[in-house]
DNA sequence: ACAGTTACTTGTTTTTTACAAGTGGCTATA
DNA sequence: TATAGCCACTTGTAAAAAACAAGTAACTGT
């Protein structure tokens, strides 16, 4: 993926964030992994209904991107879960500010666990060591 | 565009919020009019180069959404100035996440004036007013 | 041996984006 | 009064990305 500044649009920070994760898909995949979510099936069953090539090519983005790194969970076959690193996770406060805007602008949307709202990305962070 | 939860993907939040302003186009826009810019051209000019037929449509779709208005500031031809709705400008605090993780993860990317880490959507609107 | 599960890949169509050029309504200059 | 220029777009087309459908590989369990 972009290394340098030099490949982005701009090196405005904002700019730079939408090029990293601003399409339809990789914020509803790092909300799954917040939510504890890790293996592809699970982020597949979300109800969005990601398609599965699509679902592919951003988990490989965002490990290229080192917002999730990816753990061997079992052998033959080797199958992988997906993880938040500490850059993944410190999305968090963007997703928890979508959340407040949508809320307050789009009647009738679902209200997100209240866990969701409280929690910190090191929050996240810990209850992966666990 | 979109008026009832019916017609999104789900009704969670996250995903209602990316489909409504998760391009790579319209947080730019957002971003210039909290900047105070107003007009077609201010748009244009900036340093990421929107194509204009890009811009033409979302600017028409930000209006759809009720993120945006438009104002004639001239006549002869009637010419329009765009401005952010409350809804528009509390989507700052979105921008400002975005920003800080930006300026965490990414090198060398711009640090915006020490003023759009400070204000407020509040501010935004007073601003319009005067 | 055969059905089922999981995590993908491949091929094709549809949609979106990007790029280039052109248009309409005016103003200012020669 | 031609003509050049500016501004805010629109139109046409090519390239890229997304969506949809199907298939594959490596197992497990019956």
């Amino acid at each position: 993926m972009k290394k340098t500044t030099e490949e982005y649009r701009s090196k405005c920070p904002l700019s730079i964030a939408l090029e990293l994760i601003g399409d339809k898909w990789s914020l509803v995949i790092v909300r799954d992994l917040c939510m504890g979510k890790s293996k592809y099936g699970d982020f597949q069953s979300s109800p969005e209904g990601i398609p599965t090539n699509i679902l592919a090519s951003r988990l490989r983005q965002l490990e290229e991107n080192g917002i999730v790194i990816k753990e061997p969970y079992q052998d033959r076959p080797t199958r992988y879960a997906y993880f938040l690193t500490e850059k993944g996770a410190d999305l968090l406060p963007v997703l928890q500010q979508l959340v407040i805007w949508t809320q307050k602008y789009v009647p009738d949307c679902l209200t997100p666990p209240e866990i969701f709202s409280q929690i910190t990305p090191q929050d996240l962070l810990r209850k992966r060591e666990r």
